[in-house]
DNA sequence: GCCAACGTTGGC
DNA sequence: GCCAACGTTGGC
């Protein structure tokens, strides 16, 4: 089972952590409600894809571990219900606007790699998640980089 | 708490 | 289609 394309995923840790993910195992990932998220899930998210779990609003922000693509999109579910936050009265079940993916834990990181790190890596110029005001929740990654994150973790692949 | 960056909305 | 106003993200 070998990945064939790399994404960075950023989750609120007092939200949901990489710790909560290890608990459950897997979740779907609710709540994106942006256009190009979205259509990252819809058009390119694999099973078998890796994910760097990226810890947003955190201190210090940063790459916690590793998740996986485990199934592809369908609807959001909370999309259709009122008394959501994530209601949206402009979707219905027959032309659903937002989607989920099934994500499943992978691993730990035995450190957390902070922002900080990956901004002073060079092998990491031009990844998404290190450019300034970057807010996108769901970003493609390519390979290289993402080994490279994976060995500051100390994580073999 | 501040504020830069950026997406969305809605008037025109 | 333009763009000002507004809301959200998320680092610092």
């Amino acid at each position: 089972m070998s990945a064939t394309n790399y994404w960075l995923f950023k989750s609120e840790p007092d939200v949901y952590s990489i710790d909560d993910l290890a608990r459950d195992g897997s979740t779907y990932w609710e709540g994106v409600r942006n256009y190009q998220a979205r259509n990252f899930m819809r058009d390119a998210c694999k099973v078998g894809d890796l994910i760097l779990y990226y810890h947003s609003n955190a201190k210090p922000p940063g790459v916690a571990g590793l998740a996986r693509i485990s199934g592809e999109a369908y609807p959001d579910p909370h999309q259709f219900e009122e008394d959501s936050k994530y209601y949206d009265p402009k979707s219905s079940p027959e032309n659903p606007r937002w989607l989920v993916v099934d994500v499943a834990f992978e691993a730990k990181f035995e450190r957390l790699v902070p922002l900080a790190e990956l901004k002073a890596e060079e092998a990491l110029d031009g990844m998404l998640v290190v450019r300034r005001g970057q807010r996108l929740s769901i970003q493609p990654v390519e390979e290289h980089h993402f080994a490279h994150v994976c060995g500051m973790a100390g994580y073999r692949l």
